[in-house]
RNA sequence: UACCUCGUGGUGUAAUGGUAACACAGGAGAUUUUGAUUCUCUCAUUCAAGGUUCGAGUCCUUGCGAGGUAGCCA
């Protein structure tokens, strides 16, 4: 995990700030961090920036530096145990470790209550029983300050006796709830005496039914990273206006070990990609993909799905960079560093997914001959196939053009095209059948073109294509994946209240049934391969059976070929 | 029309008062039995206007623009 466990050449806002504070021994030089995921849906994309930002500091900062793996799980209503595993699933994926340091917002319920408790003896919270209509009338607007509860200067006999009830359960879901005692005037809505506790009859997926109050976020997760002694909390810049609070009931609580502070980083926008959980939820429920690991989702599982490596995941994040500029990333920045690993990596495979047959009418008709494939040209290790060659070919249908448009030169009627490893052809005659479709190509080989060979006086020729051996080719499902929007940015297109699936793709998976080089029969689930000349792919893992095997396109191969119109 | 944060090529980032750098995308070319890869070259005077300074993308002022914030969600 060199790629990265090694710090950029220039410091980002973050990692500048923890640098000053290793040097300046602040927490005797350790560096703790988090990643706190709420177990309410699937990872994407973003938290990977995330992940990758939270569990590089700490390999960057070892041996003084850990990250730990926190579910931010304080509200039951809407937390899964599933989506706890995937999570944890996800964060091994990407290879990260967390070591022994896994934890629950939920195991801190008891120590949480009782900095509560501690909060109302110094009269920083009240039991507030208005409803939360009235409280959010009286929270005032963002231009004007809000108005004092009612409720606000009860006793801290009456607010311990009250908050002690709301735990035993006297109270109906919403009845009451605990605030902060800070500045209705605040111009800062946050500091309008926030809700920090509230009723919720509902079973939580690890305390069960043992508590029916459950703390805030807010309230919850500064105090976590104290009594994990997290050094440095880092979360995205919707949560700036938090600080002062996070900063307040870190200064206000007795008694914590740690004296974590917040800093906030611009969450990752994707082209042509929506990255709310609420939006991708919809995505799974109405049945517009398959589920969350479609390899059409940005989620962690769907990539995953789709093909990509974890190190180029890494390497994507720490390409796009740490700001607090909210931009908007090129899909194509993602594309592009998944390339970049499998040209290195991916065994090359030739794959013919629009077949048309080729017939060379003057090969012998019973021979068979082994052509031998380089394996991965950017890695003479990874050595070299046999592949059958015989009379009758599959070549793909868009290296052939009846009526060539300008530049192309693939095979045309009465052209000469490369067979890649093997020797020239030339198209001699177009079969079709009643309905004008093509359905074969009459071709003759030069035995003088042989691959090594050198004829003289040849014009050369200039195109070069793959090919599988009819016979011998095995059939596969492969599924061509494209972007899922067909716009930029999906969720400005639509708008507040738009529906945002209106820009899906049409086209955003095209399944088809190709030709494909025997040697793929030993291939297992979850591999990678390039196709030659089309795109990388990977062997799907769920739908995959052995002698049947279902291809994901990862990413199609740059092409610096355009049609001419 | 409150408060907070942010404005550097098409995009994402760097430059920590001293030659605006890198990556992606685009364009041009070389190499290539993958129109891939690889390799060259090319593409911005930093939102605007003032100010401080020998010197400003960086500091100050004002303006403009963008994002965020009024859950008993996280």
């Amino acid at each position: 995990m060199s790629d990265s466990a090694s710090a950029p050449a220039s410091l980002d806002f973050i990692r500048e700030m923890i640098a000053a504070d290793v040097s300046a021994q602040r927490n005797d030089g350790w560096v703790i961090t988090r990643f706190p995921p709420e177990p309410n849906g699937c990872l994407h994309i973003g938290h990977a920036k995330s992940i990758c930002l939270n569990f590089g500091l700490a390999l960057e900062n070892a041996p003084n530096a850990r990250c730990h793996l926190r579910f931010d799980d304080t509200n039951p209503t809407k937390e899964e145990v599933e989506y706890v595993d995937s999570i944890k699933q996800d964060v091994k994926w990407l290879g990260f470790d967390w070591g022994d340091h896994l934890y629950y917002a939920s195991d801190y319920f008891e120590k949480l209550y009782g900095f509560a408790v501690n909060l109302i003896k110094k009269g920083l919270a009240y039991v507030d029983d208005q409803t939360p209509e009235q409280m959010r009338a009286n929270r005032g607007t963002l231009t004007a300050p809000g108005t004092a509860s009612p409720y606000r200067e009860r006793s801290v006999e009456e607010n311990l006796d009250l908050f002690a009830r709301m735990r035993a359960g006297e109270f109906k879901e919403g009845e009451r709830v605990l605030r902060a005692r800070i500045d209705m005037a605040s111009p800062n809505m946050n500091m309008r005496d926030p809700a920090i506790y509230r009723i919720l009859r509902a079973h939580h997926h690890r305390t069960g039914d043992s508590w029916c109050i459950y703390p805030m976020y807010d309230y919850a997760h500064p105090l976590s990273d104290a009594l994990e002694s997290i050094t440095h909390s880092l979360c995205t810049l919707e949560f700036e206006h938090h600080r002062p609070l996070y900063e307040w009931l870190i200064a206000n609580v007795d008694g914590l070990p740690g004296q974590p502070y917040q800093r906030e980083f611009a969450r990752l926008s994707l082209t042509y990609t929506v990255m709310s959980k609420r939006k991708l939820l919809r995505l799974v429920k109405d049945g517009l993909v398959s589920g969350w690991d479609d390899p059409r989702m940005p989620t962690i599982s769907g990539i995953r799905r789709r093909g990509y490596t974890p190190a180029a995941i890494r390497n994507f994040c720490k390409t796009i960079g740490l700001t607090k500029y909210p931009s908007l990333t090129d899909l194509g920045l993602l594309e592009h560093t998944v390339r970049e690993d499998l040209n290195q990596h991916a065994q090359r495979v030739y794959a013919v997914l629009r077949p048309v047959k080729v017939v060379l009418t003057n090969y012998p008709e019973d021979q068979i001959e082994q052509i031998e494939l380089v394996n991965n040209p950017e890695n003479e290790a990874d050595g070299k196939r046999l592949v059958p060659l015989s009379r009758e070919l599959y070549i793909d249908a868009d290296d052939f053009m009846e009526v060539p448009s300008q530049g192309f030169h693939r095979l045309v009627p009465g052209g000469e095209v490369r067979l890649k490893y093997a020797f020239c052809i030339i198209c001699q005659e177009v079969i079709k059948d009643a309905a004008g479709n093509i359905t074969e190509l009459r071709c003759t080989y030069d035995e003088a073109t042989r691959h090594g060979a050198k004829p003289v006086g040849r014009p050369k020729v200039k195109g070069t294509i793959h090919w599988v051996s009819a016979a011998q080719a095995m059939d596969v499902e492969v599924r061509l994946y494209d972007k899922l929007f067909s716009v930029e940015q999906p969720d400005e297109a639509a708008g507040d209240d738009g529906d945002f699936t209106q820009f899906m793709n049409p086209h955003s998976l095209e399944i088809v049934t190709a030709k494909i080089e025997p040697s793929i029969d030993s291939a297992k689930p979850g591999a990678h391969y390039q196709f030659e000349r089309v795109g990388y792919f990977f062997t799907d893992p769920v739908d995959s059976q052995p002698g049947r095997l279902v291809f994901n396109r990862t990413v199609q191969l740059k092409d610096g070929f355009v049609k001419a119109k």
